[in-house]
DNA sequence: GTGACAGTCTGTGTATACAAACTTGGATCG
DNA sequence: CGATCCAAGTTTGTATACACAGACTGTCAC
């Protein structure tokens, strides 16, 4: 494996993971010792990290970590509402019913996962993760598909401190359980349209469920200001 | 201006120009020496256009300018529609009115401008370009701006040698001018659905009429296969 | 005491040198 | 005659060194 490979890697997993958290400034040569590679090809993974939006050039400082606000998620909604229905909609005509059918079973066994016990809210992600792999296939859009993967990688972030409310997890389930329900049946208007009904509802919870994160995330840039 | 930049910004002309076409081999050293900058920022340079989409990476071969068929076309007009429906009715809910009364009538005029001569094509894309811009800064969700930037790229390489078809130009100005007066009647409704309308009709001229340009693409992939 | 200027220092931008991997051509063996 | 293996060359990947620019600090002058 490519040594800017793992550097790209490493650092998409820091900042995901709030290990590297927003407003921090990236020094190339600190990181490069730290991940134990030369400047060059930590370079080019911070400029893979620029294009996906998750590092900022900030003039007169340098590469930081990309803050993010409540602003930022509603925008964040707004585009994931712009891809996600025309790729429900073109996955409802395009599918191949036996993927969606498979998926359709352990949606439904939803409350079962979650109910056991907190850990597995890491399957409920996964299965979440199915689908999402389940409608790039089918949408059939080699573009749409890297546009939505791009956007992805920010939910990821956003997600790993999202209150867990399991009630809220269980209400997702049912949503999802909607969307793949419209695939298999090949209605393209609903799948839309129960998109983006999960979509609003998830904006509403994270809008109403301020994340501590978020807020801490908010000081921190206060402070490096 | 730092040497990466000279050297994207060249290949990115070259690229969108036709001057270097699909399937073109991209040796390092060889670009390197052409713009006259070494592999260090080169490189910086390509990753980018990777990034962009306008480069692939082959495996074996090296980075190859991306090849574009009609079927890319359609996917890419699928993408555009999923971003520029939203973004039109976002525009009309939060526009700024007086800039889009400038483009209502710059748009009323461009059959005088078409009807000049046939360098004034410029002038008419130019015209183009800056509804978009204003729309990008109306929708006011940088999220979404990114996204559609990174997708007109490609767009303005179809462009380049689509079929120059004054009819259908007059056609596209009316069509655009209807997304206008929509968003500034602030009618978001009426904006989306001038835009699904605006984009089907392109792209049904861009199918009836293939452009020679890619017929000559696919040529050189044959032969470079 | 405050402001401005200069010097130093840190950090990015670029170039070049070196190493490793892959491809291609040729030669040898079956 | 064909196939496989080896070797050489080309090309990418990585490291390091050097140069330049911008920011901070200290000192001097007003």
């Amino acid at each position: 494996m490519r040594a800017s490979d793992r550097a790209y890697q490493a650092l998409l997993e820091d900042i995901v993971e709030w290990r590297l958290t927003p407003g921090t400034l990236l020094g190339e040569v600190d990181q490069a010792a730290r991940l134990g590679v030369s400047r060059t090809p930590l370079r080019e993974a911070l400029s893979r990290l620029v294009a996906d939006g998750l590092v900022t050039p900030q003039r007169g400082r340098g590469l930081v970590v990309t803050e993010i606000s409540l602003h930022d998620i509603a925008e964040l909604f707004e585009l994931r509402r712009a891809l996600e229905e025309p790729a429900a909609r073109l996955a409802a005509a395009r599918r191949d019913q036996t993927v969606f059918e498979d998926l359709q079973r352990d949606f439904r066994a939803v409350p079962h996962l979650l109910r056991l016990d907190d850990v597995v809210q890491h399957d409920y992600f996964a299965l979440v993760a199915r689908l999402d792999d389940a409608i790039d296939t089918a949408c059939g859009n080699a573009y749409l598909v890297a546009s939505l993967r791009g956007l992805r990688i920010h939910f990821v972030r956003i997600r790993r401190h999202a209150a867990a409310d399991i009630e809220r997890l269980l209400e997702a389930g049912r949503e999802h359980l909607l969307i793949v329900d419209a695939i298999v049946a090949g209605d393209a208007e609903l799948a839309g349209h129960a998109t983006h009904v999960h979509l609003h509802r998830a904006l509403s919870s994270a809008l109403t469920h301020p994340q501590p994160v978020l807020a801490g995330a908010a000081r921190a840039a206060r402070i490096s200001a």
